[in-house]
DNA sequence: TACTCAAGCTTGTATATACAACTATTGACA
DNA sequence: TGTCAATAGTTGTATATACAAGCTTGAGTA
């Protein structure tokens, strides 16, 4: 069993597949326990696992006698808060407001680059996003999207989608790491936020591996907003 | 079984408690799944299930053939990335100097009291570690710790243990939330990292919650030292 | 029509069992 | 004494089964 795949290992993977694709969406049923045994020849309790394993990963949802559904956004709490706190604001009595830029190709830096895993430059695309509360601007969001790791149906119509919309359709995250940094934003950046030159901003690096895109992006946030990260739930 | 609690919910507080207070140190070994089963009068499954749902909160290590052990400080790494760079740092040639100060009780702010869940303010003991690196002071450490929920052992001999071994000493950290904020340092604080008081500054605010002590602390770094966090690791 | 409730499905807990894979120790042998 | 192989013990995977607990649906009733 050291050289074969574990069976609810397979069947993992098939519903990574089968949610990555497209093909099952958000909120989707998910086959019960039982007919996932009988559609891979386990036992229920094997389908269990992988069932089970893949919620505590957080791309599925359980509701006992109800049944398993393929998680939302807003479900994967415990390891995308940046994303929530995000949410949050957008949905706080829509006080918040998106300059919605399109994403578009551009020349990155080799930082960047090598962030993103390619070479060369011109397959990056770009993407800002200026929030606002309470008509106040709070922070800049500036998107790094590897063309090539992008699914894609999303690189054919890249030019209409929203980056809100293109982060919604983001394969499920398992990993993030942030580098956060205390700086003093450039003198375009401070005049979209309208603050001074000389106030203390926070520079956030977010790098995230999935199976289908590398995404990266940098948040500039005005001072007073503070950046909230929770880890990993766990109750017993 | 929604009143009762679950058989292996049973065994997990049993284990948790024995790591807790001490009972059980780090890189102990853990009874055997046919042992804890034994024990609880329980199937071996159920047994099996309290180590591991434990060994994925990362109060545990288990290894094929070997056994069940504690983990080590090191061993939990998906949670508690700042403490880890806290000793890396440390570990990285020696070339990290801390300025031990004593605990000691302190008033505090009444933000930071409910923060810590007490009324009193002069049961919070107060400790300083001033972090080098390259011989160049990169960061305070300001400890807050409510006195009334740190282990008897540590109360007693507060004045002789380090803040370093505090940590070291803490119980096993399963929830944390970090609130990071860009400030202008204080003056007395910006002399003791040797910058100037313009420089922006990271101050982070890092909540723990366990069942022996909730330590609240800040860390005020200097420019240019990032802020590492990552979420949880999960691999299929 | 609107409401109730029972049947059926789904997930949650628990057990008993079997074998595979791996580790550490023990003991026989050179 | 040193080496190696057998062995016992441990965790990992997988199955079959049973019952509990919660949701959904639809038939039947008021």
């Amino acid at each position: 069993m050291s050289q074969t795949k574990a069976k609810f290992t397979v069947i993992k993977e098939h519903i990574c597949q089968m949610i990555e694709t497209g093909q099952w969406q958000q909120n989707a049923k998910v086959p019960s326990e039982n007919e996932l045994a009988e559609q891979f020849t386990v036992s229920r309790m094997t389908a269990r696992r992988a069932l089970q394993e893949l919620t505590e990963q957080g791309l599925l949802v359980r509701s006992q006698g109800a049944g398993t559904f393929v998680a939302t956004f807003k479900s994967q709490s415990s390891l995308l808060e940046i994303r929530n706190i995000a949410d949050e604001i957008h949905e706080r009595g829509h006080q918040h407001q998106a300059e919605q830029l399109t994403l578009k190709p551009v020349p990155v830096t080799d930082e960047i680059a090598i962030l993103l895993g390619v070479e060369n430059s011109d397959s990056v695309f770009y993407s800002e996003v200026l929030h606002f509360e309470n008509n106040e601007p709070i922070q800049l969001e500036q998107r790094f999207v590897n063309s090539q790791l992008v699914p894609n149906y999303l690189q054919q119509n890249f030019a209409q989608i929203t980056p809100h919309e293109y982060l919604s359709n983001e394969a499920p995250l398992t990993e993030a790491t942030h580098e956060i940094e205390a700086v003093l934003a450039k003198h375009h950046i401070c005049q979209l936020l309208a603050i001074d030159d000389s106030t203390p901003c926070l520079q956030v690096k977010r790098r995230t591996w999935s199976s289908q895109g590398v995404v990266s992006l940098a948040i500039l946030t005005a001072p007073g907003n503070k950046y909230r990260l929770g880890s990993h739930l766990v109750l017993n």
